[in-house]
DNA sequence: TATGAATGAGCCTTCATTCAT
DNA sequence: CATGAATGAAGGCTCATTCAT
């Protein structure tokens, strides 16, 4: 098996697009297994058959089931990341504004609704994070990348005038990042008595700058 | 199963108690374990042998692993509903004034400290639920009275002058809810990175009545 | 145990009918429930809940599932004596012609109409008997005496001219013996394909005296 | 399995062979066992451990004791088939004269002998069939089929002047059946009692032609 | 690389049996 | 006499993993 591992180690750098094409395909596998079935549910077989292989082809390249779903969190957290990233692909200049926090709620919202997996896995797998530790620490670097990257958009906000101007941007985005998670549960549990819109527009609308008071932001 | 517990509220003596101890035993070993390895590392005879009894005596209270959780709903929701409710037992008169919603949050933070397992398996048995219809239908029960719960402390503290009177009710308790429950989730993640206390006091802020304007509550 | 079968040896005799009663309807549920499932299937809580009493009453009145399963011989081979017994019980006086063995063809094959469970009972306790020296003896018993009866009705039926004359007693008995045990078999598999009537009358037809030869038996 | 099968009668070189194997030696396995304990007392793990492989192949091949039992009916009614069919094997030309009936007699009798668990296995499967429906398929089919090759038989003989000519084929094959049916369970039950040469004579006997009468059949 | 065959450890469940009441 | 509660010993089956090819 350590033979095995680390012939796949070799292999993901060299063996040219096949090998990788086939580790993707897995991975992929998995991730739509997980969101159907749960990892309680998640069995190898159904992944190397859903995937069009045979079981062994899997050993192959993960080795082992745990292996498997540690790179399975990378996967996941690649692609939230993904998700997270502003808009133009590539072209994303750090110069450009940066998106309002409405527009951050939204596209999180969007995201949601195009990978309907997504949220239900980052769950399975959060949850798997509390006992195992390699994929705690994934975890917890997007999270902490998240509530940065959320942190800042509040700083800017407020600096813009577009926020309130007494926001503690930290906590701010603690709450902001808190709130978005815990929308994704209550979707889960009941879809239809939720409805984010609506919802994430009253937060919005807290965040606001004081109506009568002057921007304190960037005047004068 | 409900024939039993009937049995044991009616008391038939010492025979029905000792049988419900049983039950209640069997069901705490449970929720331990659930907490401790999560559904996916779940094991009857983890759990017998915690409860300190035999496997078949698991199967004579419960028959099968699946009527155990579904048992287990039941128990954990009863118990989140415990914690929600205001603090004298017993006492709890209507008419005497309401918690403030800082005092629900403080409450809600108290009792994730005092229950550490509780998160978890709240989240373990959500996730479940997304899965499993009889859960699905316990959890939604309580979802909706726990945010109804929130709207009236919303409705209550607005008309009281302790909160900025501009709220939607029925939102800023999604918004409140979502938020206790994508804490927990962080908490879950990185109980270090997260300083409950200082980030619900931000939203508690956001909440407060706007400070020009003169509260409309029971003032003069 | 030992204590309990000795109590329950002691019970037989002297404690009034109300526990032979219980040990008839446990041995009746047994012979039923052996009949729908089979002794594969035959499980001693479904013989108590069929008799209506607890499990527990069961081991009290028989100690154990194999000595039931004894008990159950016994009735079973009791009850086709009876059945094989002439019509007039009571009064069946060894005075009174025997009855032809056409008349015990269709006395058979009434009684399998008349008690469908009791042929495939037989069957499986045969088949147990094959392992079970205490079974073994009992069917032993009953297969001697029923060969033995019909031998009789062979040579009774001979000497009354009802026969041909050139039967070997013995060894025809064993093949009409053979031949009914046989159709229970056929008729088990395909009762639809076997006709029993025309069927055994055609070996009827078989043992007839032969047509041209004077009668031997009972004429001048 | 029916894919495997035919695998096998493709015959993908050795690998599919072995399986083939395999899958034999397990049945066989099971076979023996069914003869010696029952199928009450069969237990997978044996079955696995006398065909010399481990639990999981067992469920590899046949995925559930139902349908290794299933493939156990297929198996035993070939060889029942196997032992019916005249002789010499694969020279068997219908031009050759059929086999008296005395020779089938004969030829049952050797079956049981050399094959001493046939009987028994027999008795078990059909017994199970009468629960069973897809055994109870396979073994009308096998009846019908017996019964007609001896309505045939018996025919043949009649036509050739060795049986009786006024013979009822189709109701003289069902008794010889049903006799050969019965005679097996006796053997079950006390072969030292039934001596089936004997026996098989004295019905031999009762078919054959009349004395006086000039047999009708193929004389001068 | 990829696979079919095989396995060991373990899981849920069943069932006859016992024991205190 | 009768019962509910409890148990130990299996039994069928699953699943990740390995190995020869």
């Amino acid at each position: 098996m350590a033979k095995t591992r680390r012939a796949a180690a070799a292999g993901k750098a060299s063996t040219s697009e096949l090998g990788a094409a086939r580790r993707r395909d897995l991975l992929e596998a998995a991730y739509t297994l997980i969101a159907e079935k749960g990892l309680e549910g998640l069995r190898t077989r159904d992944i190397a058959a859903r995937a069009g292989v045979n079981i062994s082809t899997l050993h192959y390249y993960f080795g082992t089931k745990d292996a498997l779903l540690v790179a399975i969190v990378e996967h996941v957290t690649d692609k939230f990341g993904e998700e997270r990233k502003p808009a133009s692909p590539g072209a994303a200049s750090p110069a450009e504004p940066p998106e309002s926090l409405r527009a951050h709620l939204e596209r999180a919202w969007r995201s949601f609704q195009d990978h309907p997996h997504l949220a239900t896995v980052l769950q399975e797998l959060s949850l798997r994070a509390q006992r195992e530790p390699a994929a705690r620490t994934a975890f917890r670097a997007v999270h902490k990348e998240w509530n940065l990257g959320v942190e800042q958009l509040v700083r800017q906000g407020a600096r813009a005038g577009q926020l309130r101007s007494d926001l503690d941007p930290r906590a701010a985005a603690a709450v902001i990042t808190s709130f978005i998670m815990g929308a994704m549960l209550q979707l889960g549990i009941d879809a239809g008595a939720f409805d984010f819109h609506h919802v994430s527009g009253e937060l919005d609308r807290w965040l606001a700058p004081a109506p009568g008071k002057p921007s304190r932001g960037r005047k004068a």
